[in-house]
DNA sequence: GAGCCGTGGAA
DNA sequence: TTTCCAAGGCT
């Protein structure tokens, strides 16, 4: 395995040279934004994060809306959250150090038990089994476990953690997940220039491509909702922030009435408005797919008159267009507005 | 333990 | 168009 690694080794924004051990405030940072994220998506999120909160301690400076403006767009705003949370308690009660123990590293916000085993390796060379999707997926196919996920995943982590050489743990960790990605993956492995090939038995038994099984999921409901986009003249747009927790949690949004389940009645979502307006209902949908459920968000469009502007529901504040980008709009909201402007 | 929590790319 | 799912964690 790391005879492959040390020929194959991918350029990662976030991974040291050849022999030396990366930041672990550039490990810690990159394995949070990797969480169910694809490498290529994480990319520019990493650097632009890198640049400008270089240190565990600048990033435990800057306010949280900061923190979630810079996330906007990378999704499970929870992470973005739990990122800074964890970087004031790295930087006020362990000095801005990371820990180096599995205990420690599970008690801080964001971290769990992939996370602070892929720390433990990489940013400090432990022999601890760090054991992602990719590796699930590894293992599943090296002993042929038909048993479907999530129930796999005791005995997949058991012959996982067998596996773990006691040198060079960290470039071992990262083996097993560039394996995953470029060589073992989902669709069409590339079984004849694996390097485990000899020993898989999925490979052996012709089972490589079907496995590992995963119980059925079950199927997203769809929520439907009117959006409202209140123009003012000079282009401003008026946007509300979300509740703390929750979906998009902390993020900004344009006002909507509730998402609901069943047809949409626009007479009724109308007395959710912002404000008092003329407004028009807009041709066409914006569709959103999140983790549990559809949205089919409707789009009323109006401009912001001086008699409204007096009636302006709480909470919410005028964004004009430069400073769009600024704002924590996750990418559902983006959609909407790019809609509004559009028609 | 099972549901909640985003997004974009590939097929 | 729809489906799958990616370097998971929290409750």
């Amino acid at each position: 395995m790391l005879a492959w690694y040390d020929r194959h080794r991918r350029t990662l924004p976030w991974r040291a040279p050849a022999g030396r051990r990366a930041d672990p405030y550039v490990v810690w940072l990159s394995e949070i934004m990797l969480q169910q994220t694809t490498v290529a998506t994480v990319g520019g999120y990493f650097r632009r994060f890198l640049e400008r909160w270089p240190t565990v301690g600048a990033l435990a400076d800057a306010p949280i809306d900061d923190v979630l403006s810079a996330w906007a767009g990378l999704g499970y705003y929870a992470r973005a959250r739990n990122l800074h949370a964890c970087a004031r308690t790295v930087t006020e009660a362990h000095d801005g150090h990371f820990p180096q123990g599995e205990e420690d590293l599970l008690a801080l916000p964001g971290i769990g038990a992939y996370t602070a085993a892929a720390i433990r390796a990489i940013a400090f060379d432990q022999p601890a089994s760090a054991v992602d999707g990719n590796v699930e997926r590894v293992i599943a196919r090296l002993y042929a476990i038909e048993t479907p996920l999530p129930d796999a995943k005791t005995e997949i982590k058991t012959r996982a953690a067998r596996l773990v050489p006691a040198e060079r743990a960290g470039d071992y960790a990262q083996a097993m997940m560039d394996l995953g990605a470029t060589v073992c993956t989902p669709r069409s492995p590339r079984c004849v220039i694996c390097p485990l090939m000899a020993g898989c038995k999925a490979r052996k038994l012709g089972l490589a491509e079907e496995l590992p099984r995963r119980a059925p999921k079950r199927e997203k409901p769809t929520r439907r909702g009117l959006a409202f986009v209140l123009s003012r003249k000079d282009g401003a747009i008026l946007l509300r922030k979300r509740p703390a927790k929750g979906l998009l949690g902390g993020m900004d949004e344009v006002p909507s009435s509730p998402w609901r389940e069943g047809k949409l009645s626009p007479e009724k979502a109308m007395g959710d408005a912002p404000v008092p307006a003329r407004w028009q209902i807009l041709d066409g949908l914006v569709r959103h797919t999140f983790t549990h459920f559809h949205l089919e968000l409707t789009v009323a469009h109006a401009i912001a008159t001086t008699g409204g502007l007096a009636r302006l529901a709480p909470g919410t504040t005028w964004c004009t267009i430069d400073r769009m980008t600024e704002r924590a709009l996750p990418t559902v909201m983006r959609k909407v507005i790019a809609h509004a402007v559009k028609n």
